[in-house]
DNA sequence: CTCCTTTGGTTGACACTGTCAACCTAACCC
DNA sequence: GGGTTAGGTTGACAGTGTCAACCAAAGGAG
């Protein structure tokens, strides 16, 4: 994670960084519906209109802030493996990175995965791209060490993936419950890979 | 029953549903953004403020939407029970309409799960709750025929679910791919019943 | 040095949206 | 009959995304 003032932007920063910033903080504090142009250029204090030289429309800036945030967590991906505490203990913390990103974030997390007026091409879906590749790499790493079952990475990565960005999912909107409670993300994850580790 | 029989009064669906109806359609055709309460009430017939009457917002009248869905969900979840060929063929039965719907409606979808200007109680909650908990009954039918694995079929029921969800919208927004195209909804499914089954 | 294009900013306007307030009208109950 | 109410109307208002026009400073080309 880069350098993040809570309130206080940096004033070296270019403009157009500002203005991305300004989207992330106003999605973390009031939601998707909170992101005003006009908003995020009162807080970066310009006028109304300078987001549009930086910027085609509204959907262009939040791309540009899902697209750092999937750059960061494929860096997250990339720095639990590169721990090398083995592959299994780094596929364990890269997903509770992901979890804690999402369950921290939902406004942003939801943004990356689940808003439709972004573009679905384009340069947030290569970053996506990237994301799951370092994550299917961890896999492919548990796999020749015998912590994943063998056979074709990419269904076995998909199926975490699919799963544990499920269970998130679910626990932000509060929309698998029962009796007991909610649907817990962090049980839904140990219950599958105790499955995949017999 | 408020009126009788008098099925000439039974044609005319009141206002209120067809205000729910046509935002179902909006919906359908052009993405949540295309779902404004004006568009709503000129393709009912109304004027601009009718829906005001039925609905206390726009939220209310969307939440009206998700609540229809997901009536028709645990219906079609208990339908796939009710034929009993089996609790396995009843499982994929379900989960074979809950992805039909998902790929086919994934605005509606979406609306359900993944909208964050949706009450996340109230009336919509309990009908959520009602859904899975529909889900959760054909899992225990599973359980003790045999063909899903004994033990507490909360967590088994919500790893199912939150599994098909993920992967459902993940597909819907394109943002799990490799080189070799999207990570399929059916296939992991498939691969999540296979380790199941062993 | 001058010119002139680019870059990043400004103000003002516009249509569209959700929402509020006020008004109307027909149906229903005592 | 008269009052209440459900359901509909028109009109207004603030906020929003977006477009057009203007403006200033930087910087390379001649």
């Amino acid at each position: 994670m880069s350098t993040c003032h809570d309130f206080l932007l940096d004033m070296k920063e270019p403009t157009k960084d500002k203005l991305v910033t300004a989207a992330a903080q106003l999605l973390d504090q009031g939601g998707i519906e909170a992101v005003t142009l006009r908003g995020v250029a009162e807080r970066v204090g310009v006028s109304h209109n300078a987001p549009y030289k930086h910027f085609e429309d509204r959907s262009a800036l939040l791309a540009a802030v899902a697209e750092r945030d999937f750059v960061a967590l494929r860096i997250a991906f990339e720095q639990a493996l590169d721990r090398r505490d083995g592959a299994g203990v780094a596929l364990r913390a890269a997903l509770g990175a992901f979890i804690d990103y999402g369950l921290q974030h939902p406004a942003r997390y939801r943004l990356l995965f689940s808003d439709p007026s972004l573009p679905s091409g384009g340069a947030l879906k290569e970053k996506a791209f990237a994301s799951f590749t370092a994550f299917l790499r961890i896999v492919e790493v548990c796999q020749r060490e015998g912590s994943l079952p063998a056979g074709d990475p990419v269904p076995l990565a998909g199926l975490i993936y699919a799963t544990v960005h499920g269970a998130i999912d679910l626990e932000i909107g509060g929309r698998a419950n029962n009796e007991k409670g909610l649907v817990n993300v962090t049980d839904t994850l140990d219950l599958l890979l105790r499955l995949l580790a017999a």
